[in-house]
RNA sequence: GCCGAGAUAGCUCAGCGGUAGAGCAGCUGAUUCGUAAUCAGCAGGUCGUGGGUUCAAAUCCCAUUCUCGGCUCCA
């Protein structure tokens, strides 16, 4: 008997039955079966090894696929339990999967403690045991024998996961003297594993639940190729570089203090410059869009959120309200502008034709977030969003969604942000106590919002248990420089909060109607987005950013005053920057604008003094050359237009 | 909040039981210079904070604050 193989490059090719991966890879090429681990089969990855019974299309899996990168990083997970139980005999293991890049394994180590001062103790266990060429070795086995196995070893976490499988699907593997419950694939054996890079140790709650004993979490990284780790290695140490924490401290864009508080970030007078320039920017765009500026207190009376339902969702876990000389009197700290813009529709009775009426404001909001959660600027407990709320009738919904997502994508576009994920977030169907509202409602503004997001032919993901508690969202995720995803934009659809703060407007048909709310921030928090373009560009903002945007460099004392004259011209036009009239020598002025990675540096001496000139001088590009003074800032003024 | 690591001059870091160190930045002086660091001198820290052990603590122990890596959370 044969079985028909098809082959990516869509020819077929007939296999005795039961014919391994390894066999196929090895009759396409030796070189192909040399760097083979695994196999897709009909969609599903498989082990190398295992008999293939029936008609299938197949394709063999490198390194260069992203699901044999998988395959290798689970086995280096098996790798790295292996050198565990030979180091600490004895320990428990939870589970130990690929990420993204890499793998971790989980692990109750009893009484031990462990640093990362360990790690390199393992990695070396673990080349020496990889040297070992350690076949993985797939089995069957009953549920009975799974809980015995594991039973022995008295580990309670493979003993509950085997009790949530179902018999005759379970599965161990074994390479050398460690056997797991697993249901693979792997790759053939430990010998492909050349290069191990344990990064670091952390704690992880088992199965994610804070309720749960806090585990040990190892994470690694393995390559086939010493080189590539080291290129790894190098590429890490290139994106701490990025790091906005690191950036922002070098050019002074913000600061923080233990005085003032963790999360309390402080603008200096750079990063003001910057922040400046994005809220410009975003007004602009927001008064094109129809958007009326409100301004509204920092404050809000308890009330306000006990209304919209804030204060019962988060009052125990935020900043405690605050006193008045009144014993009845209390005020939150404003945790979301919404409840605020509410009270501004509630001004006047409002007209169908009067909608939609879209509110913006660039609010501070304060939230308690959980210490550990702080992460310089990218996670505060005080910031500003870019909020705006539109008030619109069910009819309109779907337009002004449609608009806001043509607003992001401009926001995005504009800086250069073409790596985002869409993600729109909904309910966690198994959880629905945690919303308010009800469920039709809900069911319409998801369904809104995926319809939006497909008109304008977004891609997107969706998650569930991601939703505001009260409605769905639509959220831009982009990755900061070290491959955490941090969430900018959201619009929201929200049919509830109108319900709750009562508010109406007067339809065509002389009714109320409850107007419906599109909660919406295409920046996110001014903070954040900050964060994250101080990492995408590595700190070289585009010239209508930058806080410093020309170095005025004369060549030697001499020349101070020619330099102040065209610093002051500059001035004149609005073009920002600085005048270095230090004593020091060319070169050392230079390197001190690169570094500062200020856009343009303007050399002046004799030569340029004379005539009334400037040599421009790029930032990581050179000398561009000399320009008469009026040259230079017309093609200025033409490259540093805000989009 | 939880697990682990850390905090030394403005910055980056060395020192890890025996009277606080370097480089850069800063200040002063010399130098007046043509595209990524001119030279010399000076000054600068109750070693995060509070307790303890010790003849002696930056160094060891405890607590606390903040930072970092994750986990949980994220209106």
């Amino acid at each position: 008997m044969n079985v028909k193989i098809s082959l990516p490059d869509g020819s077929q090719r007939e296999y005795p039955q039961g014919v391994k991966g390894a066999d196929i890879a090895l009759s396409i090429s030796e070189g192909l079966a040399r760097n083979a681990l695994a196999i897709e089969v009909n969609g599903e990855v498989w082990d190398l090894a295992r008999p293939i019974t029936n008609d299938a299309s197949v394709k063999i899996l490198t390194w260069n696929d992203k699901s044999g990168k998988t395959t290798f990083w689970h086995s280096s997970a098996h790798l790295l339990a292996e050198a565990l139980e030979a180091l600490y005999p004895g320990v428990k293991f939870g589970i130990g999967p690929a990420i993204d890049s890499g793998f971790y394994y989980d692990v109750d180590l009893g009484d031990r403690t462990f640093g990362e001062g360990d790690l390199v103790a393992i990695e070396n266990k673990m080349k020496e045991l990889a040297k070992k060429d350690s076949a993985y070795v797939r089995k069957d086995v009953s549920k009975t024998e799974a809980l015995d196995y594991f039973n022995k070893k008295a580990d309670p976490y493979k003993i509950e996961l085997i009790s949530g499988l179902q018999d005759g699907s379970i599965t161990f593997y074994q390479q050398g003297n460690f056997v797991d419950l697993c249901k693979g694939p792997h790759i053939p054996h430990t010998g492909f594993i050349k290069a191990v890079k344990l990064t670091n140790v952390a704690g992880a709650y088992w199965r994610g639940d804070e309720k749960n004993k806090m585990l040990t979490r190892i994470y690694g990284i393995t390559f086939p190729k010493q080189k590539e780790l080291d290129e790894y290695v190098h590429l890490m140490e290139e994106a701490k570089k990025r790091d906005h924490r690191k950036l922002g401290k070098e050019l002074e864009l913000f600061a923080f203090s233990e005085k003032v508080g963790m999360g309390l970030p402080l603008w200096l007078p750079k990063g003001t410059i910057l922040r400046e320039r994005l809220e410009q920017f975003m007004r602009k765009a927001q008064v094109r869009a129809g958007y009326d500026p409100v301004v509204t207190p920092h404050i809000g009376g308890k009330s306000l959120y006990v209304t919209s339902g804030h204060y019962e969702k988060y009052g125990k876990d935020s900043f405690q309200p605050i006193h008045t000389p009144d014993e009845n009197e209390e005020f939150l700290l404003k945790p979301m502008n919404c409840p605020h813009h509410c009270e501004i529709y509630k001004t006047k009775p409002r007209s169908y034709r009067d909608l939609p009426i879209r509110l913006a404001e660039f609010g501070t909001v304060y939230r308690y977030e959980q210490s550990g959660e702080l992460h310089g600027l990218t996670r505060v407990r005080g910031f500003t969003q870019d909020d705006a709320h539109i008030f619109c009738r069910p009819d309109q919904v779907k337009d002004e969604f449609i608009k806001v997502i043509d607003l992001v994508l401009h926001v995005f576009k504009s800086l250069g942000f073409d790596n985002y994920t869409a993600q729109v977030s909904l309910r966690d169907p198994a959880n629905k106590q945690k919303y308010i509202g009800q469920d039709h409602l809900w069911d319409k503004a998801e369904k809104e919002i995926q319809e939006a997001a497909d008109e304008r032919g977004l891609k997107t993901v969706a998650v569930e248990g991601e939703a505001a508690f009260y409605g769905p969202k639509l959220d831009f995720m982009v990755k900061d420089a070290l491959g955490r995803s941090w969430q900018l934009g959201t619009i929201q659809v929200d049919y509830n909060l109108p319900q709750r703060f009562e508010l109406e407007y007067v339809g065509s048909d002389n009714q109320r109607h409850t107007p419906v709310m599109i909660h919406r921030a295409p920046f996110g928090s001014l903070e954040r987005f900050v964060a994250v373009l101080i990492e995408h560009c590595a700190g070289n903002f585009p010239l209508w950013l930058a806080p410093d945007q020309i170095a005025v460099l004369p060549i030697s004392e001499r020349f101070n005053d020619y330099a102040a004259k065209v610093f002051d011209a500059l001035k004149a036009q609005d073009i920002r920057g600085l005048l270095d009239d230090r004593d020091e020598k060319i070169g050392r002025k230079i390197r001190d604008a690169e570094t500062k990675k200020i856009p343009f540096m303007l050399i002046v001496g004799e030569r340029e003094a004379a005539e009334n000139r400037v040599a421009v001088r790029k930032h990581g590009q050179g000398d561009q050359g000399s320009v008469s003074l009026d040259e230079f800032v017309n093609n200025f003024k033409v490259e540093c237009a805000a989009p």
